[in-house]
DNA sequence: TTTCATGCAAAATGTTTGCACACGA
DNA sequence: TCGTGTGCAAACATTTTGCATGAAA
């Protein structure tokens, strides 16, 4: 899952560390240096990961940080909670992306190399609420996730000799 | 998962059926009771459905027709591979619906009562191939899912004395 | 009569939970 | 100190797989 970091960022007025600490406050939960862990390696790059590459990158680090499976699990649904990632389902297992201080958008899934581009799209919100007035819905949010073979993966297809047939 | 059936139909040459028997046959694979018996309860009616439901129906029929659960995984993949059914995923859990003779839709998911209720826009298509063709990606599909509340949730939730509150 | 499909049980996957101990406020 | 958070192991939900048997072609 590479990174496509193409969007500019939206003025926040706290550090996402900050509000998270705010949040957990705000709710009688500690600020514990799990969640502080947790918290910084996830805010260290943008990028979209699951629970595993998470839990890879925090084993990985240098001096090793440890923090549990379940804990991993536990804190990225706070992080949802507060509004500082965005989850979404790909293939059976939940992504995460960043969410606060960071542009709504939606995404191109290459189905050959798994690569998620991400998009803007004025019009798309548009749509959106007018087909919700339509059906008298409230909308509060949306996904589009349009699949297909991204540029490269296109090229790589074209080729008469491939090494080792993708897919 | 209530159904929401407000979409009209496609044209199509072949019943669902035969469709289904031309995939089997081109692949060397078999037309057995076990497949027919699920092609014809999955086509009976139109809704949203998972594994588990499609499972329940048909246990639930009066001459029990026996199926295994294995073999409900592995007909609906052959479904989707067929072109019969689209799947998407949601909480967690594969949902399928008709595809073969049924318009491209997307859909608004009410998070209350977990309805599906089915929408057509023109532009959205026109506006991923837009933005595909900006990012220089092909697009095989897409797939739309506004979250939010509808109509009847809405009033549910305004309704100041509410029975057993949901959620 | 030769495959291919099925059912069973077990495995795999991704995520959640119960509980005793650890630790932040 | 007090109550919340953590790690562990086990449970969980959903889907997939190995294998012996059963049934299409």
């Amino acid at each position: 899952m590479k990174q496509d970091f193409s969007l500019g960022q939206v003025e926040v007025a706290m550090s996402p560390r900050e509000r998270f600490e705010e949040y957990l406050q705000s709710r009688q939960k500690r600020v514990t240096s799990q969640r502080r862990i947790i918290l910084d390696q996830v805010f260290s790059h943008h990028d979209h990961f699951d629970a595993d590459q998470l839990l890879a990158e925090l084993t990985a680090e240098v001096r090793a940080r440890k923090v549990s499976r379940p804990t991993v699990y536990r804190t990225l649904s706070e992080l949802v909670d507060a509004g500082l990632l965005r989850s979404m389902t790909l293939g059976g297992r939940a992504v995460y992306e960043h969410d606060y201080g960071y542009p709504q958008h939606d995404h191109l899934h290459c189905q050959q190399c798994d690569r998620l581009i991400e998009f803007q799209s004025q019009e798309l919100a548009q749509i959106r609420d007018a087909v919700a007035r339509e059906h008298r819905f409230r909308p509060t949010g949306h996904r589009m996730i349009v699949t297909g073979l991204c540029e490269e993966c296109q090229k790589a297809r074209r080729r008469p000799t491939r090494p080792t047939d993708l897919i």
